[in-house]
DNA sequence: TTCTTTTTGTAACGATCGGCATATTATTTT
DNA sequence: AAAATAATATGCCGATCGTTACAAAAAGAA
């Protein structure tokens, strides 16, 4: 059967520019003019490709999703719950501020649509947290089944605790933090992370932040 | 001089009506209809009155501050830092979950604008957010001067610290969490606040969390 | 070459955006 | 009552929104 006329760009690289876009300006924010001039196509070619503006948003979502992955089973297999609280924490305080210069700081769950007018997409952005946030909480159950967390210790809790403070450095981040100033906040958010042995040292005298 | 026809509609009550519309939907997802529609008037007698939509979201903002001001003073006056810290986190996470049924939850000055086009709101609003953070780190600044703080405590990082985790509970509080959720969290966060005197308990065996 | 298929570029669609010109209505002052 | 003033309602402005018809262009298959 016949092929047709080839496209003229690569689908990935179309979606890392349309994520810088709707990173920077929100999903409502983004005109199609932005991101067809970004990606370098005229607007049929992306419906064609896409669907439509909300297409695109999606795919870009499974994009960022993706990329992040690995750095969530990476934390998730660290064999204690402080230890996957702090590569969590850390973590994010790493990429938020420094995107490597592709991407704005902050986090495109966040910047992309916390509220944007009639649109379902900050439902959406909520839900995909609200998975992170599940993960990290199972991770955490598991941990109160094999002793490395208190019995006392809430699950649910702890993993709304880390999902807030995440989200509060990537804020911080898009307000201009700097990386060093953001693992300040990491490392103090930690110091309240409850210890089963050994009693608990104040963050502010252990590295006199 | 003449007094002309008198206005139709309560200033201060149209800034009510306008807030809630930004704050659902944000400032660029927030039409002049859907304005206009919520306060009862029509366009000119806004523009008359405001200037603009600009304008008028402004005067929103400063409608905005003006009710947290009580808030922040009364905070402020606390008598040793922690406590300033835990009225702080505890007021946020009262007001994030439950603003009276009169506004969504979360917090204005995150919900209106995260990123919004090309649109200088943004900015605005993290201005606003850092001077907040610029009035927590100053009486931080003081507690350390009084020996409320230890010496090697860093009140710039703990204005971030609190500053972060109060936006994070308002994202918290805007993807549905309930009033008690916050408070737990605020509270897990305020186990890291740093004593000059007696040992940190976990916040975890004290409250059972 | 001719046919088929797919993408491309051009141009335009209706809808909605923020904003405003104009004229009418309501009130106070003279 | 007449003039002056200010806010009102109606209707429309150009620009931009997301989206799509349409036809030319570029490839493989016949």
């Amino acid at each position: 059967m016949a092929a047709g006329r080839p496209r003229s760009f690569c689908t990935e690289k179309a979606l890392d520019s349309a994520m810088q876009v709707f990173w920077r300006k929100g999903y409502e924010g983004a005109s199609m003019v932005d991101l067809t001039e970004a990606i370098g196509i005229n607007s049929p070619s992306l419906y064609a490709a896409f669907g439509s503006k909300e297409g695109l948003f999606r795919a870009v979502l499974e994009r960022y999703d993706a990329r992040r992955i690995a750095f969530m089973e990476n934390l998730l297999a660290a064999p204690t719950a402080q230890e996957v609280a702090e590569r969590f924490l850390h973590g994010v305080a790493e990429f938020a501020a420094d995107t490597g210069g592709k991407n704005p700081p902050g986090c495109l769950l966040l910047q992309s649509g916390l509220s944007c007018g009639d649109s379902i997409i900050p439902d959406e952005l909520a839900r995909h947290r609200a998975e992170k946030e599940a993960a990290l909480r199972e991770r955490f159950e598991r941990a109160v089944r094999e002793g490395d967390l208190p019995r006392t210790a809430n699950p649910s809790t702890l993993a709304r605790y880390l999902s807030a403070m995440a989200n509060g450095i990537c804020i911080q981040a898009a307000s201009g933090a700097s990386t060093k100033e953001l693992h300040e906040v990491a490392a103090l958010a930690l110091a309240a992370w409850p210890i089963s042995g050994e009693p608990q040292t104040s963050v502010m005298e252990k590295e006199s932040i």
